[in-house]
DNA sequence: TAGATTGTTAATCGATTAACAATC
DNA sequence: TAGATTGTTAATCGATTAACAATC
């Protein structure tokens, strides 16, 4: 087996992280900061049972971003957050752009919350500007403009709230401007590089996946 | 074994639907629509290259909520489109309202797209109606007004759009007015009974796993 | 000490993929 | 026929859960 004839120099594979643990994480990290002040100790039990989990996988998410666990005590909430701001690497904020500046496209513009999770929405394009100079301070550009701005800006996230016909045309052109994920709230499926992160926001879907749970239940 | 000692007229067990099998099956449909209109026959491979998921997996699926495949020839498209339709009820329309009609609620009440999923939202509910009277036609009433409009148009699901520290109580409420689902886009995390599907929509999870995916590749 | 807790190893579960038989 | 395809059975993979040892 390979695992067992590793050559003893290679570099260890760092633990891996996966996509199920990425979404976990942000929910301990609201929960820990819904605590009264006064908690000083929470133990993965105690958060398991709040979110709706079980002890053991919560207990082998924290163990994966802190070693702070104190048998019999659980681990100290502060350091806990710490840990888990530092494993999710909030505090470093990347660049956005909205495409498509429709009531979604507006709606994410405005929504104040993205910054504590380190997502800066710089500013929306939009084939039609004309209708809104800006959203929450933030400017609507036309969409000749939007290669300049990225390059500018360093813009990181592209953010598609165009209909599904023009959804490809906005995301081939984002790839274009050397952004390094998309992030699809159009119900069209996009074809992207493989080195480029998409992350589809489908609430057909969702919507349609929420009626047939309600109907077969 | 349970399943070998099955008594013989104990009723079958019907095919297990996954949520994942769920949200595929809205894909291969919006993919299907797109084909251009000469197009007669479609395979399972075909669309799997389309939307970059395995063959084996769509035919799978596909096998689960039609008859229709043909050897060497695949799936006549018209068939399976209304296979799959009929298979998620695309037809049945729920009724739904928004509550919480900031820019996001809004932009829910606005979207047309809903109505082709089979979901029509009546209303908007808001602690401060007087903003706006209507969205898109439709009302935007008073949060008092909850209960007694949940009960006359049999409403099904319940989209909450407030701010965390709402969601809860506003959870609570439409769970007492009867509806059978709850679709919630703030980043609380809610508890329900067990009978109420639960769907979180939380872009706050979502922005931060979409950052750690764009390190750490 | 006894109990609550962590953290690890093994087992289970569910979803996906591989292999392959059937056949139009 | 040969090739494209479906559909099924077995294998694999990854995530979750169970069992349990350690210990404060």
């Amino acid at each position: 087996m390979c695992r067992t004839e590793r050559i003893a120099d290679e570099p260890m594979e760092p633990k891996k992280i996966s996509k199920m643990l990425l979404k976990r994480l942000p929910l301990y990290l609201s929960y820990l900061k819904t605590l009264p002040e006064q908690i000083r100790h929470i133990s993965a039990t105690k958060i398991a049972e709040a979110l709706d989990l079980g002890d053991v996988l919560v207990r082998k998410d924290l163990a994966k971003v802190s070693d702070g666990g104190r048998k019999k005590l659980g681990y100290l909430r502060d350091e806990l957050i710490r840990d888990i701001e530092e494993f999710l690497d909030v505090n470093r904020t990347v660049s956005a752009v909205v495409v498509g500046a429709g009531k979604l496209g507006q709606a994410l513009l405005d929504y104040e919350g993205f910054r504590r999770s380190g997502l800066e929405i710089l500013a929306g394009f939009d084939a039609a500007p004309s209708v809104r100079k800006t959203v929450a301070d933030k400017p609507i550009c036309a969409m000749d403009a939007l290669e300049g701005f990225c390059r500018d800006h360093e813009i990181a996230i592209g953010i598609i709230t165009v209909p599904a016909d023009q959804a490809q045309t906005v995301c081939d052109r984002l790839v274009g401007c050397g952004i390094g994920a998309i992030w699809n709230f159009s119900p069209a499926h996009l074809n992207v590089p493989e080195q480029i992160v998409l992350q589809n926001e489908n609430l057909a879907v969702s919507v349609t996946a929420l009626k047939m749970q309600l109907k077969t239940r």
